[in-house]
DNA sequence: TTGATAAATTGTACATGTACAATTATAATA
DNA sequence: TATTATAATTGTACATGTACAATTTATCAA
């Protein structure tokens, strides 16, 4: 683990065990700095990481403030940067629809740039969240960049395998969302009706070295799942 | 303006006039500092910021490459970072349908942090894209921070004028969204049916010292918008 | 008191330099 | 030819240091 990383999951220990507040003030940069014996460079990479993570808010001339969502029961859509803490919360469990090996799809093609002949590993699954069903997953891997999956590994979390038994670096990814009515096929894998509305994701996965080998579409039950995210930037 | 922003700016336009396409390869790294006579940490921080744009990605031992996204028609909800030249394609227009000034509403105190006493600044209004309508606005604005609006004001672009005419710095913001089914209430100012599926987003807006000043609730039209998102970090 | 002004505090921008890790190209070997 | 080992390329991590801008605190005048 980078030694910025490391320092930014050592002040969310700090936060955490000095039960900082929305608000409250963490240690000036150069304490900061002396205290975990750190350069001012480490340092300031740890505290804009977790300035991205939506963990604290800096102000020049002022300090270093904690920001902390209040809500309870979101989704963290995009982590935006950082790790993969968000869902730890959650109890997330998969359910296997269907599980196959198939040359690539006309409508995939384009979105994985890939060739009809290239195969694809085709996932159906719907999640859970904390029992209740979040919603339905439609997955394409190119076989080229993973070349093995079975049942078991699709049941638990596939990109657990793809880091840590495959290796694969995962980079970006271009998302894509809109609302509509539920087609009566997917409706009925969500307990819902035809008609109700839904959040559909589709989402382009890219290793760091820009290929892409994962496109998802995601239809979320709109009961059971709502999102937060931490932004920093600007807006309409 | 700061040097890194100008930096990653000269960049974009770079990117243009050679008309680079997905993939494509930018300068390396030692060519680009001396290309812009900036220093390797000034150009470090233009590239981080054009890669959190997701107008670039960097691999390490192999170069910095283009990256575009290729789909047209969606709207960028979190530029994540940078300048604000989302929207600019799009036809932005607004009807106000309703402005005034009254004491903070009970349901709306604890996200701004406000009193019951405090005055606010309450806007309701629609916002057409491209001449369709593609959302209805309800925000209010703390009087303490905005201490003047006019309707000629909320005609036009709100954060615009608290920018440059009160020299606001406007900082981070959490976003809450869900989907859920359109009261009749909100379905007529959308020209939709009542059970029509909608995209709520509640979002609070930090001044950079982590006052709140504005909470606003926006109702997507479903057949007039969509979103593109383009995220570095880790996911589900 | 109030209000302006100066000084101290504190984070950010930027430059320079070293070491290193991931990738790619090249050469050596079987 | 294919495979492996080596070297060159290229971006990232990290340290140190200077200058500066935004904020807060202290000081002084009215």
């Amino acid at each position: 683990m980078l030694k910025y990383q490391q320092t930014a999951t050592e002040i969310e220990a700090y936060i955490e065990q000095h039960a900082l507040q929305q608000g409250d003030k963490l240690p000036v940069l150069d304490q900061l700095i002396r205290q975990f014996e750190v350069s001012k460079t480490t340092m300031t990479k740890a505290l804009e990481l977790l300035e991205r993570k939506g963990t604290i808010f800096q102000v020049r001339g002022s300090g270093i403030f904690v920001r902390k969502t209040n809500r309870k029961g979101y989704i963290e859509l995009f982590s935006t940067q950082g790790f993969k803490q968000n869902l730890v919360e959650h109890d997330i469990q998969s359910k296997v629809l269907s599980f196959e090996l198939i040359p690539c799809p006309e409508e995939i093609i384009e979105n994985l740039g890939s060739t009809p002949e290239e195969m694809v590993y085709a996932i159906k699954r719907i999640r859970y969240i904390n029992d209740n069903i979040m919603c339905l997953e439609e997955s394409y891997y190119r076989q080229a960049i993973v070349p093995y999956l079975n049942r078991e590994i699709v049941e638990q979390s596939i990109f657990e395998y793809l880091e840590t038994a495959l290796g694969l670096n995962i980079g970006f990814s271009d998302m894509y969302m809109h609302v509509g009515k539920l087609p009566d096929s997917i409706a009925q894998h969500l307990e819902l009706k035809a008609g109700d509305p839904a959040l559909t994701v589709e989402t382009i996965f890219h290793l760091t070295n820009g290929r892409p080998f994962d496109y998802s579409v995601i239809t979320y039950h709109y009961e059971h799942s709502q999102f937060v995210v931490q932004a920093n930037g600007l807006y309409l």
